[in-house]
DNA sequence: CGAGATTCAATTGTCAGACAATTAAAATCG
DNA sequence: CGATTTTAATTGTCTGACAATTGAATCTCG
């Protein structure tokens, strides 16, 4: 293979850009061996940091993997769905963070994604995803769980109803949605009368979904959002207390 | 700042670990400047090459930036919007290729998400958005467009038709699902007859996005949706003709 | 005193060579 | 033939060095 580098910027990110360039047009297919490193010292002309900078570089995106021994090397690695979840996720908390989105554009934006769902997983909710919304609805009901625990069980619930619809790609674009928005959430106090409230709205969602009411579920999560966005202001009107 | 590393791993990554930890708590604040890597060294009791290949990792991710010179070093990097549809966009791209996910279900996640959109986007679509979206249909309607650059104007269209919306994570959110499924376009071939109805799919799609009227949007997408699914239909049944 | 030119020091980028750790295959021995 | 040992290939890490870059300090001269 003969590779033609950039200019002007750093080695290893050149070498790093060359190679996944490969994988993603096909030259380099899935569990194919890279060359050693010494070979791609050899014919990148760098020394062996600089490869192995850019073999990192990779390795940071899941692109690659590598082993040592004998057979060992750097191997194109394939993306599970599991590996780009856990990416997608980072990439969309640290977005929402760093750049102080506001809980009402999130908020918005994962309840609309997840309404996308609903006519699907009416359809295809199979009884094990039924049964896994109802534990942590059952989860939620119990008196004693922490704020952080409640949160937390709120976004299994929501992924099981994106898992519903029985579609990878989409359970893999939402699950930054539905994750990211666990920080913000986090800064509610769910009193005993608001998880009761949530609690109940989370029936009513799944009563629909095993019913395999497409608009019925929808309602629910309407009520849900606008329910979520409410507790959100309360927070936002006792931060400020002096506003009038 | 002290650190504590996990064990059994590389010590690069674990290196990356730490500091990648420090910047999601927030320990490390966006433009921070990182301790000099002859600092790192000493904290983590490595050497210089271990620690670059750490900071390399991390920079393959936006995560930090590097600067050379005298004040130089590597500065906590604050996650733009338009990194993050990049690396949305890498990742989905190569997923649905690594996994050989198949049209219709990258299709039906493409359309459900972008349904998603259309309340929002029939509410608050602006001028521009609209002007962008009728630039895209008259560029497909020119004869003499290649399949590849009619595919790219099919993205360009659905890109300022998520835009719409007004919300920048869920823009951020479907890049990927509008993107990845450009490769998976690419094989079908546009007739003069197909792009005339997909043309006038688009057309239905602006009119009614125009007009705000959400509920024929949802209606004009749904058809372009079902169409597409045909288009795709036919390559496969052409691919394997002797299935009688 | 001030402005421009120069020097300097800190930092990242790169290189060379070496050794340790790991691992599978090859060689050896009972 | 089977179990063990050796070996070779490969990645992981270290040491030390030098080049390139760049902002700041210093110096020179009007």
């Amino acid at each position: 293979m003969k590779y033609e580098l950039d200019q002007a910027k750093e080695l290893s990110t050149q070498i790093a850009t060359a190679i996944r360039d490969s994988i993603i047009n096909g030259q380099l297919i899935v569990n194919q061996r890279l060359p050693s490193e010494s070979e791609l010292c050899d014919q990148f002309d760098v020394s062996r940091p600089t490869v192995r900078e850019a073999l990192k570089r990779l390795a940071a995106q899941n692109l690659i993997r590598t082993q040592r021994g004998a057979t060992g090397g750097a191997f194109v690695n394939k993306l599970s769905f599991e590996d780009a979840y856990g990416q997608q996720i980072t990439t969309s908390t640290l977005l929402l963070s760093m750049n102080a989105v506001s809980f009402e554009t999130a908020c918005e934006a994962r309840f609309a994604l997840e309404r996308a769902c609903i006519p699907l997983a009416a359809q295809r909710r199979t009884p094990d995803q039924l049964a896994a919304m109802r534990a942590e609805i059952h989860r939620q009901g119990q008196p004693g769980l922490t704020d952080e625990s409640f949160c937390a069980s709120d976004v299994a619930f929501h992924r099981a109803l994106v898992d519903s619809a029985q579609n990878p790609v989409m359970s893999y674009q939402l699950a930054g949605a539905v994750e990211a928005i666990e920080p913000l959430m986090n800064m509610i106090t769910f009193t005993a009368r608001k998880r009761e409230k949530i609690v109940d709205l989370h029936t009513k969602i799944a009563d629909a979904l095993e019913a395999q009411d497409a608009e019925e579920t929808e309602t629910a999560l309407a009520n849900l959002a606008t329910h979520t966005l409410e507790l959100a202001q309360e927070v936002v009107d006792n931060r400020k207390p002096h506003a009038g």
